[in-house]
DNA sequence: TGTACATCAGTGAACGCGCGTTCACTGATGTAC
DNA sequence: TGTACATCAGTGAACGCGCGTTCACTGATGTAC
């Protein structure tokens, strides 16, 4: 799970060039930021609408309710993040042929993605609305289900094709393998915001590939 | 990190047997809950005094501010689980000398700790606190911090006994491998959580246990 | 090319409710002499 | 054992502010004929 992209890097899904649009993605990159850093209740319509530069009703115009905007902010992000999931499992996939020297250099870019990411936006609105969830309809619940459960049919896939190759050392069920990747990446977060350190996410990331690597390779 | 203590199987560590902090703990607990399930901005003082049968002014007898609320609540949190870490620790040393297997006890012993304690209580303060560290002063957020530290501090001792004995397959750094505990347990947490899938958080947990086994055993 | 109409992207004022916090107070229990 | 005082664990009323939401409206842009 995580960190969908970085806004200036990375090129946006584009949906129309409307005016509007480039207003509703500000309040949602403002929504983004302010909610990882408050929560959700913590976050008022009020403040974002002040640093957009539009009047309240402004926000009503784009959203339909305040849990509208935390259904549209959730699935712009998973899409987003799917799309640059795709282009480094692409770009890994063409530097070996063995899936699971592939899954590997797939680890390493991923890690260093998900630290430049982090370091600008030190949270996941997956992660933060899960923890609220109370506060949500279903529609935003149902949302998260379904962002967490295309990480682990991604992996799975992959970690399907590498057994087919390279026997485990120790019996591991492959969905929970799939999982850890979400799991460490979302558990990596939060400590290493707790703690306040800026590696403490990459190291982990960089850990849970060389258990990969104990558990797959030969040598 | 995480799960402190079920208050109803686990003596609760007690500080006074007057009145008022029954009341102090009722408040707490009802805190806990309602914090996990909607954050800290979307619980409100209201509601908490309802539940425990007393007036809003009751409240500020026993908090300074709402802040205070969650200061207490961290403490009290971080307190119990050492205490309870403590005792699972004790037991594990008891059931063998080598300081690995008795890591490996441990983890069974605490992975289903976890998973009772959060089936009752679907969260950690200190995770839900940490993404919503924007609301609270400088006091909350360094208690957050020692606690992570305490944990990583708890397994890092621990795992210096173990490499002394047990040569590790791969090369790892033991305070990454510390980390790792407390990162899959508030990953899993979250995991579990978005999934509704109330076994997630073991099989992570034991997944990770059979890592570290993998990474340590010789056979 | 001009006119009529529709849609877009908002504005401005007002709403009522619930929130955190304060303050003066009170009745029950504990303690000193 | 009785009295005086202190502390404990609250109550009740009031506060002002900020919150999410609604509604009637408007000027700019786009589209049809």
């Amino acid at each position: 799970m995580c960190p969908a992209t970085n806004p200036e890097t990375l090129p946006r899904v584009q949906s129309s060039p409307r005016k509007g649009s480039q207003t509703r993605d500000r309040l949602l990159d403002l929504a983004y930021d302010a909610i990882i850093a408050k929560g959700f209740a913590g976050t008022s319509i009020e403040e974002l609408v002040e640093a957009a530069g539009i009047t309240k009703s402004g926000f009503f115009y784009h959203f339909k309710d305040k849990n509208d905007l935390a259904r549209q902010l959730l699935k712009r992000y998973l899409h987003e993040n799917e799309v640059v999931l795709d282009q480094l499992e692409a770009r890994a996939r063409e530097l070996s042929d063995d899936p699971l020297h592939a899954f590997l250099i797939f680890l390493k870019l991923y890690s260093e993605m998900v630290r430049d990411v982090i370091a600008q936006h030190p949270g996941c609105i997956v992660s933060t609305l899960t923890y609220q969830d109370r506060l949500f309809d279903d529609s935003v619940v149902r949302l998260n289900r379904e962002g967490m459960l295309a990480w682990r049919a991604r992996f799975m896939r992959w970690l399907e094709e590498i057994v087919v190759l390279h026997r485990p050392r120790v019996d591991v069920d492959i969905r929970d393998l799939a999982d850890q990747m979400t799991v460490v990446i979302d558990g990596g977060i939060i400590m290493q915001r707790a703690l306040a350190d800026p590696e403490l996410l990459e190291r982990q990331a960089m850990l849970h590939r060389a258990m990969i690597r104990c558990l797959f390779c030969d040598n």
